[in-house]
DNA sequence: TCAGTTTATTGATTTGCATCAAGCGATCTG
DNA sequence: CAGATCGCTTGATGCAAATCAATAAACTGA
């Protein structure tokens, strides 16, 4: 199927990307009448798609759209004072990113594919005046906003109450419970992400993660080959995931 | 001045609140026409005020509405699974809270008054409904979501990759501009809530926050009594703040 | 295909902060 | 007003995870 660089996409493309789950979150929830499918269609542009390293927009570009994920998958990251970097986020297919610009009018991070990797555009003003019409989509909107919050409060609490372990555990299922909702097995599935990112997002040193990966896998609870992970006793992680620090 | 148990507040009243900063967030940027400030008034109610450690809503309750703080102070918690309390924000007068509830249809933290508070209630789809007929109020509400997931950016920063001392002092800092942006002294405030809440917030034992304190008054960055933060050095502070856990 | 680079793993050592312990002032209560 | 409780502070000790160090394995590109 060939992509046009830049340019609207077929009605009959938009479904097929809502079924495919890449526009899910936006689209799928919403159960929108046959016109306003049409009306968001053409303010969906398909962008060409993005290598590995590449970057979708960097901290500081102006915000004029968010990104619907259609394949593949993408970190976000700010740059701190020094120079270190902290990663934000990993975000998959059906996920929308960008939304975190909408106050400053800037990008206040970065955002970079993890591998090859699809995305749409949406040109927010464009989203917003849409919202006004279809009061649903607005809705929608503001339920992607909140549940981010939700996420991220639950990571503040992994990183301020859990212990290491504790937080690769509850990385790995809030992983399989995203690939879960997408349909894919919630047991077995490729982390696109470097150690390196996993332990940066954690809070944690590489080393670590490392380390833990080998003893989850000698304790029996998982398997992990290079990116590969195939989850074991779902039971134990989640147990070790809901460990507070001290207990 | 006497104020109802709940119901509909004076337009005269909402300017009065608007001007004393309590509803700042979601109106003052909005510059309003007055029949919008009118409709926003009547879906408005002013609850009774709060006593130091009423509960505003709590964890799994229905979710109904937003709250703008007129004045005080609260703060919001979750509760692990192993009974362990996580303190997830604190919200000063202007801001508003519960707006992590809006995907879930339940408050999944619970919001305590950390002294005497008087908030305001706006019922949410009331509040979603007029926002569907001014644009510029939809889009505040974008906005302060989207600041609230970047200000939830910030902190788990602190948490994966700041020692302690930055991490307090981050936080003081933040305090003294969000009182700065309020139009009262930046250097020289109150905290209302307990030593035990600040370092549960910041993922530290309370042992140590203690001695942070004690350390920055020793060496000259602020004054410290009981309640009471003078900051003195506030340059100190902030390159305190930025250092990187390692650097 | 082979040097050069990046990424992952494992071991040894250090350290920042939690934990344990004890004391003190303030507020509560019968 | 005495006893209890709570919030805060300070000191001594222990441990989880960072850091340092070394090697292996996997990519990179001429």
């Amino acid at each position: 199927m060939s992509v046009p660089e830049s340019g609207v996409i077929s009605l009959k493309r938009l479904q097929t990307a809502c079924e495919s789950c890449s526009l899910f979150q936006l689209c799928l929830p919403l159960e929108l009448a046959h016109d306003d499918l049409e009306e968001l269609d053409h303010i969906i542009k398909q962008r060409r798609p993005l290598q590995r390293g590449e970057y979708l927009f960097q901290m500081g570009n102006e915000f004029r759209a968010v990104y619907a994920i259609r394949s593949g998958s993408i970190k976000t990251f700010t740059t701190t004072d020094g120079g270190e970097e902290q990663v934000t986020g990993f975000h998959l297919p059906s996920e929308l990113v960008g939304l975190d610009a909408i106050t400053t009018g800037n990008h206040p991070c970065s955002a970079r594919a993890l591998e090859t990797t699809s995305v749409c555009e949406i040109p927010f003003d464009r989203l917003e005046e849409l919202g006004t019409r279809i009061p649903g989509l607005q809705r929608q909107l503001l339920r992607i906003m909140s549940h981010e919050i939700l996420t991220e409060q639950d990571t503040m609490i992994w990183l301020g109450k859990k212990s290491a372990e504790a937080r690769l555990a509850a990385l790995l299922l809030r992983f399989s419970s995203r690939f879960k909702a997408r349909k894919f097995s919630a047991c077995d599935f490729n982390l696109s992400m470097s150690r390196t990112d996993i332990a940066n997002y954690l809070g944690l040193a590489v080393e670590t993660v490392s380390r833990l990966f080998s003893r989850f896998q000698s304790e029996g609870l998982l398997e992990v080959d290079r990116k590969h992970v195939l989850i074991k006793d779902m039971e134990a992680l989640e147990r070790m995931a809901g460990a507070d620090h001290h207990s």
